[in-house]
DNA sequence: GGGTATTTGTCCGTATGTATG
DNA sequence: TCATACATACGGACAAATACC
């Protein structure tokens, strides 16, 4: 006769019912109750156990409900035929995941990230406002699943602002929002034809190059001259598709200037592709005369545009967006329309109200006046300490500049001397197609995420490390 | 069997228990219910009318001390032999209490969507509330780009929960956060050699294979029988990963045995591949308490389990998680991190917070209830109209359940059918991995979403649709 | 072999503590 | 605070299956 004997404790918080399931499933884990084995009446075993005949059928029944046993009306509970083996197989050991401590970047005392931008600036009690009032207004609609485009108010606003601003011409439903640059990428090369061949800037966009990669395309890297991509190399190859970042090439800086432009959408036509434009940090501008978009030259219907608020208003709110030529919204419907939106409806309907109220070109006029400030110190830093040893390239706009080494010393020589006077600089190899085959002597220098007020002192510094 | 079926409103004012009490009084006057008649046992009008069974008991109790009703002590309660000309039997007007829906776009009256969920029992307040302090409090902090895999103390809490309430053992370290869990699933294809060869349970999450198959592979469809997934056809393709929804299978609502479940591990196992658990509703059970999770089960770690909170919380805020065995942690670091994380950090932040304070707890409980509570009113609905005619299947958990023609119409007729009585139903074809060849007589009845009132005229159209 | 007592799962009404609003 | 509702636990009635004489 099977002997049930589990350590009943009345005191405890957890029920009997459970102490007594978990009882008797680890009897049968640990073969102490066996497969075709039948338990004892609900009768007896409540009677045994001293507890109601409630307690033990609740127990019985949850054991059914998951497997462990099978009732039999009028002749028992009996235990299901499992693999009983299962249950003695040591399990692999676990080790106790410790969080790392995130103390590396308090060793510096001066970090010149790009990709950081500044916080401070960010309109905190007008955000907070719009996000009650959206939170009040909408109640349930704010979060409901919206479209998977976007809300088209938002996408509204964002196609009058990037007309405006970027001579981006597009209606809000070419805009695809997404949570980052890197998921409508992928989102993207979904929706077109595997066969497309992609090509990238070399040095180019890590992340996309990435995106790309994984996605399992070979990569066609095509060099830069001085205009930005290399036209001749391009048509040479047989891309397709042609990811660039004209207003501001990452990392080098170049500005595609107009003729390039349109020689990039001519070969576009021609070989009926795509141009993947990354206006990544096009707001951003401080000499000389704007240049329109790609989109905005565009006369076939070539370009992809791809934008985001990451840089010019917060990185966390995750809103970016894409504009489709029009011929591709079929395939959006087609092949993404089953993808949900990924950015949180209440952060859309905020930006929406922060947009249409006018907040967004106050922000933007402040954060570009900042910017051009800090790469004012920044710039004049460089020339007072590094003049006569770097050259500065790319500091017409973005958030940040390449310096080149004139003595040709190695970047991670760089890179290491700059640390050990708590400088944080960073590598540009990593952004070619072929890192190792490299040797590359420019350092990558944001000026985004750092205060003013140590710009001055960190290029002092860097000047101690690197030429001392 | 005598059928009681009182229009019970819960926003009333009139307590439950009252608003029976003069349901049955009244039904006893107009001689629908007879002298000498016994009443339903207290459990099974509970379950039927989706209440307490201590409210049937007042009910019964107050019609015990009026002298309407005789309790007989383990028996039953039967109506007292009275007077039947006792009372003035006046007939009483049924008013036809038609809700009209002012929305255009609604061109349904009844929506019986699954997906949709349940948005009125939202705690808006304290969610503004947490909000508010993340912006507050926070300020720069929340707004910073932060762990690719999602903010430490919020895996931290989720870690904490999944154990207590689903069996899940896992550390932080283990959880994958991102926006939604086709996202997720994504990345994870990403991170696993692209030699796996997915399987698939077919029927199956239609989203799910849209992944996989946008990603280029060709997924094995493993048919199921009444304990789930086959292991055999499983072990019979070359399949090494399989994807299944063991707590409520999409859409049959099987619910894996602990038997297929070990089952299921030593397959894994033995092919050196994966298990892909989607819990995407477990928290949802209604009878005895929910069942483990597979990932607990799981001593090789073999399992990659996958929940969300937009089912059980709020879609819109978009928060889904993985959790990667820890031998693939690497994996992550190597081939993922450069992804950043897609949901927002405020909503991070909001959501740490909620989990902690409790809040999260008891909003589940909640839900679990209101679910519960329309189940069960669309289950009585059900077997008031269709009993006959339908057979309803997966009714043990989550928030679908299927309708089983006899008549072995075709879907899209009983569709169109429903549609004509304004009330909108899902097929069920379009989940097999071949729909054009399925002849498929189920109906997909969601309850999630759909007013608790509307639920019971619902199904009254419905068998209006189907029945006449 | 047939009748009967016993055992069984299931269902029933009841009581108490606790969460909810 | 208080009414309401639910989870848990209790003891007994029933009919079917089984064991026993």
């Amino acid at each position: 006769m099977l002997e049930i004997t589990p350590l009943l404790d009345r005191t405890s918080k957890e029920p009997l019912f459970v102490q007594l399931l978990s009882y008797i499933k680890k009897q049968i884990q640990i073969e102490k109750i066996r497969p075709g084995d039948k338990l004892p009446s609900k009768r007896k075993l409540a009677n045994h156990l001293g507890v109601s005949l409630n307690t033990v059928e609740n127990a019985y029944q949850q054991l059914n409900a998951e497997g462990y046993v099978q009732s039999i009306p009028r002749e028992g509970f009996f235990v299901a035929d499992i693999d009983e083996d299962w249950f003695n197989i040591r399990p692999v050991k676990r080790k106790e995941m410790e969080r790392k401590t995130s103390n590396k970047k308090d060793m510096y005392k001066y970090d010149f990230n790009h990709g950081k931008v500044e916080l401070d600036q960010f309109p905190y009690s007008v955000w907070k406002r719009l996000t009650l009032e959206s939170i009040d207004k909408q109640q349930k609609e704010v979060f409901l699943n919206g479209d998977p485009k976007g809300e088209w108010s938002l996408r509204n606003e964002i196609a009058n602002y990037l007309f405006q601003s970027r001579g981006v011409k597009c209606s809000p439903a070419q805009i695809v929002i997404g949570a980052g640059t890197q998921y409508l990428l992928h989102l993207l090369t979904m929706m077109l034809d595997p066969s497309y061949v992609y090509a990238m800037e070399d040095p180019g966009f890590h992340r996309t190059r990435r995106v790309l990669e994984d996605k399992g395309h070979l990569i066609r890297p095509i060099p830069l001259n001085k205009n930005g991509i290399c036209i001749d190399t391009l048509r040479a190859s047989d891309a397709t598709i042609t990811y660039v970042t004209p207003s501001h090439q990452f990392p080098t800086g170049i500005i595609m200037p107009i003729k390039r432009r349109i020689e990039l959408l001519k070969w576009a036509n021609e070989v009926n592709g795509y141009i993947i434009e990354d206006d990544y940090d096009g707001e951003f501008r401080y000499k000389g005369k704007p240049i329109p978009s790609l989109q905005g030259l565009d006369n076939w219907d070539r370009v992809i545009y791809l934008g985001t608020f990451s840089k010019s208003l917060i990185p966390s709110i995750r809103v970016s967006y894409m504009i489709l030529p029009e011929h591709l919204l079929g395939n959006y419907e087609n092949k993404l329309s089953v993808y949900k939106q990924t950015v949180s409806k209440l952060h859309q309907d905020t930006l929406q109200k922060f947009m249409k109220n006018g907040h967004w070109e106050t922000h933007l006029n402040k954060m570009r006046r900042l910017y051009r400030r800090k790469q004012e110190v920044l710039i004049s830093s460089i020339n007072e300490y590094l003049k006569d040893n770097f050259e500065v390239i790319g500091e017409q706009s973005g958030l940040h500049i390449l310096l080149s080494d004139y003595r040709r010393r190695s970047e991670q020589n760089l890179i290491q001397m700059a640390k050990e006077h708590s400088v944080k600089v960073y590598p540009t190899s990593i952004y070619y197609n072929a890192p190792h085959k490299i040797n590359e002597h420019s350092i990558l220098i944001g000026f985004g995420g750092i205060n003013i007020e140590n710009i001055h002192e960190g290029v002092r510094q860097l000047s101690k490390a690197w030429l001392d």
